[in-house]
DNA sequence: GTGAAAGCGCTAACAG
DNA sequence: CTGTTAGCGCTTTCAC
């Protein structure tokens, strides 16, 4: 033992896992966008599955290419377990771990096949309740600008949105799509303002883009973000809490969700082969950049305000 | 063949890696702090490793508590080399892969040991273009809102700070230490902002410091950025171009950084031992946050606007 | 109890 | 040029 501290001696864990068939090494896979929201859900993955003993082997992925092609990769290292998050185009790939027994959890994304694990956040929900905050707060003309088309967290908003607000009898929602990024949300709201008749309620399908038409409508078309025009996003970044910012957003809770997925992985590991569908409640917390509808508003005792009328 | 790809034969990356010693895994350890330049290098670096074959195993630390006993547990995974992203205390950790043969490069962070390669910014050149062109606005009263003092970014962006401004005359500069976390810089503010003769002028170590200084000095001072005070950040994260925030500061340009780490570590991979010091320069990107100098400014082809008089 | 040997899946070297 | 074999560093089993 001397001698192997002296010498720097570590044992080979590449060696162990080739006879003990566990790496310990959790595959994760995720767009290379800037999201916020990505990036915190893959800090906390990293930190939670150090604390259990696994690294994680990063695979990131073209957001709209999809990601197939890298993600086969993934397979040849032997990982424990792959966690994909947001990534589409990848339910064959899902199903063809879960046909070699490699655990697999979808984070932020579900799959038609019902076999593959998934924790979402509760998209229908929220996308409701801000359509029921949206007409509580007495706007007319909405808008919605879409995520990617092929990821099911915008369908599902997308969905759950339009559906509330054709319920309450409201039609003619305009619909451009910002493809998640930021550049592409600054192109839809720069259609969506030049209109004659201007939405007065935008709900962009995430935080990211709702941050981008922030930027247009004030500083390209000088208006008053929360008074002329309220603009409601989806995930509560961080950025969303900012002052000078200030955006109404529903809270995807990121901690909740990467529990979920800790819990849906060792429990495949240690051999229960259910799958599970966990969908994460969140809650839509009223800040300024959409206007205040006057009752239904509720503070939280950490100071926050969250819309409750929907419930 | 036929057979093999029909029963979904995967050559195993594990087991030939412990023949070829070539695991194709780069690990790469950071903070696991929300900081918006991390997360740009990370993605970079995946990319850019992916494109050449490798995969990152990531190690996330405590940003305070630095991170040698996991780094420990990097070398078990037989990694090709190690990327170190602003890592404290982990200069030992780097001279013992170093010993060992594994390749190391420092990103964003020197040592004192000249063995160990690394790649950063230009902080010397940076804070003296901050403390410029805070000057030549005319300001009066500054401040410094300091990053972790273990870390050489900081150290060196305040060195050069406090040094330029000394040459000018300027004494009684204020500094209060952020930690490099967007509490602490806001407390730092709060400190700052309240005394009598409050600055009209803060240089933050990095952007994420300097959102937080103007969330506080605007949403609880009142006080109108770039007017009544002038802040400067450092990284120029995408943020810091939003025109609702239009930050001020000095670009440390991400992709050449991740280039010439891949360029340093396939180097070493190579047999070229040499260990190089790479410092790439960037520049102070002229916005709306700080008062803007009558003369020195000059606009860029891509319509961004940049500080020259300092050169 | 301690110690030797087999084998995880692959590659490289060597023999036919 | 195809086929066999030794061995990478470890764990596990089995013999002593």
């Amino acid at each position: 033992m001397a001698a192997a501290t002296q010498l720097g001696y570590r044992p080979n864990q590449i060696a162990r896992s080739l006879i003990t068939r566990r790496s310990n090494i959790i595959g994760v896979a995720m767009p290379n966008t800037g999201n916020p929201f990505y990036r915190n859900a893959l800090n906390a993955l990293s930190v939670e599955f150090a604390r259990i003993g696994y690294r994680i082997l990063l695979f990131t992925s073209d957001p709209v290419a999809g990601s197939d092609p890298i993600l086969a990769e993934v397979l040849r290292y032997q990982v424990d377990a792959v966690v994909l998050i947001s990534t589409s185009l990848s339910s064959h790939f899902a199903e063809e771990c879960m046909q070699i027994g490699v655990p697999v959890v979808l984070l932020n994304r579900r799959t038609d096949s019902a076999a593959v694990s998934s924790v979402t956040g509760d998209n229908t929900r929220g996308a409701r309740a801000i359509a029921a905050f949206l007409l509580a707060g007495g706007h007319r003309r909405f808008a919605y600008v879409a995520g990617l088309e092929t990821s099911s967290t915008n369908r599902d908003r997308e969905a759950a949105f339009f559906a509330a607000l054709a319920q309450a009898g409201v039609d003619g929602v305009e619909r451009q799509s910002g493809h998640y990024t930021a550049e592409g949300a600054a192109q839809a709201a720069r259609v969506l303002l030049a209109r004659r008749s201007r939405p007065d309620a935008i709900f962009c399908a995430n935080d990211d883009m709702a941050f981008a038409v922030m930027n247009v409508a004030r500083a390209e078309y000088g208006l008053d973000i929360g008074k002329t025009l309220s603009i409601v996003g989806f995930d509560d970044t961080d950025l969303a809490a900012w002052p000078m910012l200030d955006l109404t957003s529903y809270a995807q809770p990121v901690q909740p969700m990467v529990a979920h997925v800790l819990e849906s992985i060792v429990a495949q590991l240690e051999g229960g082969v259910q799958a599970t569908h966990h969908v994460v409640r969140g809650e839509l917390i009223v800040r300024r950049s959409a206007r205040r509808p006057s009752s239904g508003v509720e503070r939280l005792d950490d100071g926050r305000e969250i819309w409750r009328a929907s419930d």
